[in-house]
DNA sequence: ACTATAGGTAGGTTTAATCCTACATATCAA
DNA sequence: TTGATATGTAGGATTAAACCTACCTATAGT
């Protein structure tokens, strides 16, 4: 038994970053980001996708901990959760020290070529 | 004709986040920021995965653009490019701001807890 | 030239991600 | 209560991700 891929199984890491990969999730984002808590159906509207396909990366972005979910009257309004992207920058920390050397390197060398 | 995930399809955005989902590629990334350019077999060997199946994950990092190959003899010596992460965090960039108010209004409501 | 080493490609298996159509649930409105 | 609205769940189809065992390619050493 090799195979084991999966946005449900592994570490909430995992989840996020699988969650982050699809340009549907990544847009839901954005429009909760910008236009603040709002219910499923207006979400929806934004895509050319049948509702239960929809539903379903919704449920992708709350299980990584992405979005919350309450009840309004018959609707859900959906609400950006912001510690999983904290995190993800967290996690990015480590390398932005080693990407600004790189950078600077680099720049030093354009440098070398400006003056020759 | 429905479905379509793919790690390989869409967006080079798309790409570096499915990259990024796997626990394998991360500690790849980790190993190569922390400890330099190495070969392939060096990197190969902190996990317990046939080569065959590591080599994919090295594709999947490198279609991503986060690690370039350079032949060295007969090794590939392996190297982080510091390009798509930073990419990442400027994506990250505009939650920054939406998240830092929601921290900042949950210690206000902290605040006035104590207070109380 | 021959062998060993380093690494990838080919092809197959299993699981799961994404999409769909139908159906179920819950709330509001007459 | 009956009907309409808002949203999710069930089940099925298709594709691809992650793994494996074999095999191929390229370089180094003898």
């Amino acid at each position: 038994m090799p195979p084991r891929p999966s946005v449900v199984a592994e570490s909430i890491e995992d989840r996020v970053f699988a969650a982050l990969s699809s340009p549907v999730r990544r847009e839901v984002l954005r429009l909760l980001r910008d236009g603040g808590p709002q219910p499923a159906g207006v979400l929806a509207a934004h895509f050319a996708m049948a509702r239960p396909s929809f539903s379903e990366h919704l449920r992708v972005l709350r299980d990584a901990g992405l979005v919350s979910e309450r009840k309004e009257g018959r609707q859900r309004l959906y609400r950006l959760e912001p510690v999983p992207l904290a995190e993800v920058q967290e996690w990015l920390t480590p390398y932005e020290r080693f990407w600004r050397e790189r950078m600077a390197a680099l720049g030093d060398v354009l440098d070398r070529m400006e003056d020759a």
